[in-house]
DNA sequence: GCATAACCGAGACGGTACGTCACGTCTTCGA
DNA sequence: TCGAAGACGTGACGTACCGTCTCGGTTATGC
């Protein structure tokens, strides 16, 4: 099989599927091995591929588990139920999922871990997942302030402020409710946590 | 009558200040080296104690780990500040500042990770940390009970289900703040969010 | 001044089984795990005693080994059978049958081995295996030459050299044989090595 | 047609001078240490080689020692001095003086007891120490049947059986009267042992 | 007859080496 | 020119024994 641009470069051209065997290899050993049982030999021989080679591309372990677990998180959907609560309760429940297959429980918390004495790492997490996925968050406010089931924004600042506190209070809730409290996050706790949620969020400030 | 007194144990009995060393040479590693680099020779060393001597009272790096950070939280207090919004705010606070220190950052989130995949580590972490200190939200809501700021309890199993939901709430929003999204749980973001959190809470069901 | 009079000492004295009973743990455990992997722990372990008991009564492994395969030997016995071959006939096949139990073959030339840079131990093994053992030659060969099979001693100093030159050609021999060449002692080797060996011997001087 | 070029493999070749280097620094460590105190640890330090290189080309310490030992035995020449008597006298002085040196001392016997337990060990001493130092009984004995010393070979299997005697014989004789008798396999000793032997082996069977 | 003193079992202690594993780098060859 | 294969130095792993040291408890003699 000859390569698509055989004029481009001299010399061998680079595998292109390398890169997605790689990520998701990295997710198969993180299901059966979990993080701290994770090799880069191990991850190279199931993407069929030399250790080098992941080095020529992820500096590290880290690295390679942050990128192989974003790719996780941009499944997730915010549903149009008709209510605010509604919406919230559908994509909290599609997170619950998430945290509950074992190559996002393993990876997502270690690598957590491990930014915080690395900063750069932590950007990468904060670009590639936390901002990412802000998305939801912010579309379900201004869906929910079309129904005016939210006041609307006054000050853009503020507005930040109030997504920000949002995010934290919902993904640390069902972070910890799943991981540490080691409870499922399942529909009724859903519904008694976002009653308290939006009980505080709709109020007038 | 106590059988288990151990003193009973023939042999020669466990030196008793190796532990404390022990405990306070592992968090001076955390904060030097964090979890990943911490190495069991290097505590061993720095606690001026036989890595054999580790080996024979904990079963690894997670469980060590573990019991250095668990101390630390016994540090917390609940201040009597007069409302149960102060009060929170207090405790909050503290728990920030525990977030903070770095054998803690380091240590927390890694035990965490590595309990997604040892059942054991997970009790272990649950027992001598997360059920401990839920006596900080019992003491509160009993507090403000007494001060008419919440409604009295009906249904026990009710009551359990609010206290656990508020320690999930209120760890998991500090901990994303404070780890996650890498902003700083101070005074202001603290009080925006215990508004939100007690507006919810102080609805009747 | 009583030093040699154990009995008058006072405390308890020195269990008069154990000692039996560690020799014979010792030549158990060699045969099971030879002298390489042969633990003090295990030694004392089987013979129902405390590991600091078998360090008060000897310095080390090498010197409870010498002890327990010292024993072996002296089950030797010089047959009489007639003629000088056939003694020696005999007595080599009892020792070819000795070095072929695994206690006897592990043990030995490990000691000996060690010996190589240990003079005290060498000295050990001297005294309480080959000076002991060398009575079967001195009484191979008075017999031998009241039978007028070997020409009487003259120089009582030549004699003792030759002493240990046969002692020195026969051992070394049945032991080279047998655990170096790996090849069995048996009778018909036995029966060409002593024609050799007689008809140098028997020569006059 | 050799297929088995180790050339052809892929992957980096293995280094060359590693094992000349290890070799030498084994011996030199059998000197200063003896055999039961060295330590692969120390060896590959001495030869500036990582520990897993030598986990990587050699079992363990025994073959290590084997293949370290079985070098200096190459050394031994036969030499011509123009008769039996004075060719074996030279060959023998050069085994007495090998034997004395400690890098010898120490390792032979050591792995000769370990092979007790270990038939690998035992072939591996066999084939690269005894059958191949065998040659300089062959020589001795054709050319001392050139010479009209010895009787000329009737049978074949004969002829094997009284070369694996000779060798026990030779052989055992030094080495025991060097290490367990521990006195010196001098002139004097060795021409005594020589008489005795060729007055034996002479005589027609 | 009862203190004294050496013994005993048990087992924790500081060490040292083990043999294995993964790291991240390097060298070689083949495509 | 890239990638696979794999050897390399490094360093931690968790285990096993070492030889020493407390412990509490057990015999013997000798005052």
């Amino acid at each position: 099989m000859q390569s698509r641009t055989p004029a481009s470069r001299p010399g061998r051209p680079r595998s292109a599927t390398a890169d997605a065997a790689i990520l998701a290899a990295t997710r198969e050993a993180l299901v059966e091995l979990g993080w701290s049982k994770l090799t880069l030999q191990d991850v190279a021989m199931r993407a069929g591929v030399a250790k080098t080679t992941l080095y020529r591309r992820w500096a590290g372990k880290n690295e390679l588990v942050v990128d192989a677990v974003a790719e996780l998180f941009d499944e997730l959907r915010l549903p149009d139920a008709g209510s605010l609560a509604a919406d919230i309760e559908g994509v909290v429940l599609q997170f619950a999922a998430l945290l509950d297959r074992p190559e996002c429980r393993s990876g997502l918390m270690a690598v957590v871990a491990e930014s915080t004495r690395d900063e750069p790492l932590r950007e990468r997490i904060r670009a590639s997942v936390v901002e990412r996925q802000k998305r939801l968050v912010v579309e379900g406010r201004s869906r929910a302030q079309a129904r005016g089931e939210l006041p609307p924004e006054s000050d853009p600042e503020e507005s930040a402020r109030t997504i920000d506190l949002t995010f934290d209070m919902v993904a640390g809730a069902v972070v910890h409710r799943t991981l540490v409290s080691g409870k499922p996050a399942d529909g009724p706790w859903i519904r008694s946590f976002i009653r308290v949620l939006l009980l505080g969020l709709s109020a007038p400030a």
